[in-house]
Formats: structure tokens, C-alpha cells, sequence
DNA sequence: GCGATATGCAATCAATTAGTTGCGTATCGC
DNA sequence: GCGATACGCAACTAATTGATTGCATATCGC
């Protein structure tokens, strides 16, 4: 499953090649929120440690839990993470699907170097 | 090639599993440099149409060639780009060995989730 | 019901970011 | 040499961020 196949939610995914300004548009918020240590600490906790509470994923952090709300919020917007009220508590939990996302944009950046040293090669061997 | 094989430099690769600080610490200033719009612009046009001088990569763009500077500079801080002098020009080209140590970091979130998943399910079962 | 627990909301703050403008310097090419 | 081109540097500004604090509200469990 990993980087699963699903999914699919950056624009003109039918597309063959080329990077389009949808696609910047849509992976600079997800690559943004993917920017900063503590979201990413919080991300990596949610993966490996499953779903839990703000109280919860606040508790070891050196910042306050609203910081750690905050931070939630940011990973929400983005897609990667997603919360459920339950009782006075809110449980959050990780999203694998916009992280395929994530790779999948990486992949296309690697392919079009890829592509563009095997156009260099052609011209050099002509 | 694409994901490439070389590269890593995100630490402890040597590891089996589990996401440490130090991988945060390594990746968030990655992901930093790919969360704004310009940058990844930048990078996916250094990335398909190969290397340019900065006039030529802030020639189409609505911000100034000052900005573009400074963003090609946030980019090589997180290792994405690097630069020649040639002349009076200088010339920015794209470095596909960090885009793997992100890549990297995003297919460990996925696996720890998978395992998770996994021994969810185990205990399920059990 | 009550105290303890879990979270939400709002105001505030310092630091960082993205961007600009103005000006100086280095190179090119004729 | 000289005008045009390509950058580098520095000062400044406005907006955004990351984080805090104080207080209000909602739930739990006995």
C-alpha cells in the first residue's frame, strides 16, 4: 500500500508530463505545512502512534496546547491529518491519502529532470 | 531512475523504522522550501526546462528578480539548487538529490502508518 | 452536583517571511 | 571606451507565523 494508488487529488493527473500552475497551487500548501518541525513531530507521532487527543499529542510537547492546536488545524487544512469529537475530547488522526499526493508531485519533479537529461543525452548523441 | 538510489542524507537510513527527531529536524526545512508557490515554480522550471541565469528564470515571473534571488537562495539553503558562476551570469540548476531525501521521509510516514494499520488489524484479529 | 479534565475562543506579541526599491559593481560586445 | 546587461547588497515594509496567556464552555465520573 505504502505509497498507495488511490487517491489522486492534484490537478490534470491525466496529463503525461509538464508541471502546471494547478499542480503548484495545490502541493505548495501541502508541502507548506509539511515545513515545520513540530507539525512534522505531530505528523510522524499520528502515523506511528496512531489517533489520539490534543491533550494526548500536547502532553510531551514543549509548546503549549494550543500551539499544538494551532499546528493541528494547519495539518487539517492541508489534508493530512483529520479529527472526530468524541465526548469532551477530539481525536485526531493521520491521512495517508494527501501524503501520496505529496509523493506523487515529488515523482512528477524527478521524472521531468529525468526527462530533461535524456533530451541533454539526445542532443549530445546527434 | 526517477526516485533515484543514491543520495540520503536524512539520518539514520540504516534504521529499520520508527521516525526520529533527527529525521524531523532534516526533513522540515526540506518540505519548508517546497511550501511556497514561487519556489516550487522555480524548482519545477529548473526541473523541465533545465538550468537558467536568474534573469531568465524571473523574466516571466510577476515578482522581482530580487525575489527570485532570494527564493533560489531558500532553495539551495535546503540543498534543492545549487549555482555556477559563468560570466556576469549566474547559473541556477536543479538538484534531484535532496528531492529523494523528501521523498524518502514521505514513503517512512506511509510505511508507519501501514505497520500501524497492520498491527491494528492484529489485534483485531487476535 | 461538583471538581477535575478537555477543549474552544480571543487578544496579543515577537520573529520571520516575502517582497520592494535604490544604488553600486562587474561583464559583454561592439 | 561605453552603453547595455546581469547581479549583489542594504534598508525597509507589510503580512504571516508560531506561540502565549487568560478566560469561557462542555463533559466525565463519582
Amino acid at each position: 500500500m505504502v505509497g498507495a494508488s488511490n487517491s489522486r487529488t492534484l490537478s490534470g493527473m491525466s496529463r503525461t508530463s509538464a508541471l502546471d500552475a494547478g499542480d503548484v497551487r495545490d502541493a505548495a500548501p501541502l508541502f507548506f505545512a509539511l515545513g515545520d518541525e513540530t507539525r512534522l513531530r505531530l505528523l510522524a507521532r499520528l502515523s506511528s502512534g496512531g489517533p489520539g487527543s490534543i491533550a494526548r499529542l500536547s502532553a510531551k510537547s514543549r509548546v503549549s496546547r494550543q500551539a499544538i492546536t494551532k499546528h493541528l488545524e494547519v495539518l487539517a487544512d492541508a489534508g493530512l491529518v483529520e479529527s472526530r469529537r468524541d465526548g469532551r475530547e477530539r481525536i485526531w488522526a493521520f491521512e495517508p491519502k494527501r501524503v501520496s499526493d505529496a509523493h506523487a508531485y515529488l515523482d512528477r519533479i524527478s521524472r521531468e529532470w529525468d526527462d530533461a537529461l535524456s533530451r541533454l543525452k539526445q542532443f549530445v548523441e546527434d
